[in-house]
DNA sequence: TTGGTACAATGGTCCAACCAATTTCTGCAT
DNA sequence: ATGCAGAAATTGGTTGGACCATTGTACCAA
């Protein structure tokens, strides 16, 4: 007994979107553009508009899209028609814990492109760390700490230069957990008021294509953040807040 | 330059979601459960039938449900309704770039894990890693070389007593993807063999209680592991395939 | 130049119907 | 009773058309 016809079920959805990649890299669509209308895709593709949105909700969820309410669709990642999805999902509350876990899977990665960064950085790579470091100096002193913005700048350049795009994918998602916290709970402590220094450091490591050095230095970073995070935490506890 | 309002815009099928999540907490709903009907969502929820396929549509994109038509739409994962989505997508998921790029990822967090165990292990969880060690290094010597599921199996105890169950997701979708590698490509070289001897080192100081060791052994592992993988590919290259 | 207003384009929601696969029920033959 | 084929109900998949909410743009007036 063979069971091979599992094709041409009913899926016209993910036909839809194996059409659309080719569109994409037929069009050389970069990330930040935008694509065609719904109606317009519906209509090409001689399916109905629902179908469509269907499909583009599909690639929403897995933040290859973004669709913006009177304006359109536009593309948020790479697309090609052989990518694989996989798509992690889990449970991760909001209390504590759950924070200092992300912190830790954020700690190893940091450590690990840090690294990269060193053995891999060309000059023009170095430079745009350089520049974003300076960057969040400024920040840093003109607004008497607190340059969160800036700061993560500074950490996704170096992401990006690390040349593995996983990197910044998985950071950056973390990087939304990390905001339901700064947004509620703990006060906006003075948060990288200790890691601060640090940050140069790192960037020294890498500029002299020490990866050892680069990935100590990242580590002591997060220690530090982790650290202020416990101090923040306990006085919270201290003052009876849940 | 204040640009906090993205407050509210026009989400229903976000609320949907969270709706459903916590219905399906309320119930106990388990994986392989079947969820109401779309139509009596629609009704209860007090959206349209539309709504509600596009917010399970997000749903079965993320892998978190199974749509049968004429049967039911059912659970494929636990839900809770804070949920940290992890949507990662690999570019051609066939190179021997794409295998780097997840092998630095592991490094990164295997050897955040290892030292993580290394503070946290307690007697019992470090007798389980010495049982998985052990295990590993019988089937080893054994069957000569090749002990892919043992060697598994120690890595994931790691992970599981690193008191962190991030790692152990990460790592175990990872997973998923190296295998499609280890099937077709690169034919099953002597994987580990070279990888071998610091499986032991990297328990040695874990027991040791020595957490910068355990970090640096698990990346001496892991680099062992990349040495092998780059070698292979040399060869495959040399042999003129592709 | 500035500021507002009307209008068109676009994504978001809704409805009502029909299609396609699956499951369940029904009733007949054994 | 039992087994099974066919009808009917259930359920996800698709369609077309309509309307709403937001955004972008062109145009006009102060």
């Amino acid at each position: 007994m063979f069971d091979l016809p599992p094709l041409q079920a009913t899926a016209r959805d993910d036909a839809v979107l194996n059409v659309l990649a080719d569109f994409v890299m037929q069009e050389e669509l970069k990330p930040g553009d935008r694509l065609p209308t719904e109606r317009v895709l519906s209509e090409r593709l001689k399916v109905s508009r629902t179908t469509v949105r269907e499909a583009l909700t599909r690639w929403e969820g897995l933040g290859l899209v973004e669709r913006r309410q009177g304006s359109g669709t536009y593309l948020k990642a790479a697309v090609s028609r052989d990518m694989l999805h996989l798509p992690l999902t889990f449970a991760s509350g909001n209390d504590f814990e759950s924070l200092m876990h992300t912190l830790e899977i954020r700690r190893g990665l940091e450590a690990e492109a840090a690294a990269l960064c060193a053995l891999r950085a060309g000059p023009a790579e170095l430079e745009l760390i350089r520049q974003k470091l300076e960057t969040m100096e400024e920040a840093f002193h003109s607004r008497a700490g607190m340059s969160s913005d800036e700061d993560w700048d500074f950490h996704q350049a170096i992401y990006r230069v690390s040349g593995n795009p996983l990197f910044e994918q998985i950071i950056s998602a973390m990087h939304e957990l990390f905001h339901r916290f700064w947004e509620h709970p703990l006060g906006v402590r003075d948060f990288g008021h200790a890691s601060f220094p640090y940050h140069r450091t790192v960037y020294e490591r890498i500029a002299a294509r020490d990866a050892e050095g680069a990935r100590s230095e990242a580590l002591k970073l997060i220690a530090t953040v982790e650290a202020d995070l416990r101090r923040g935490d306990a006085n919270l506890k201290r003052a009876g807040n849940r």
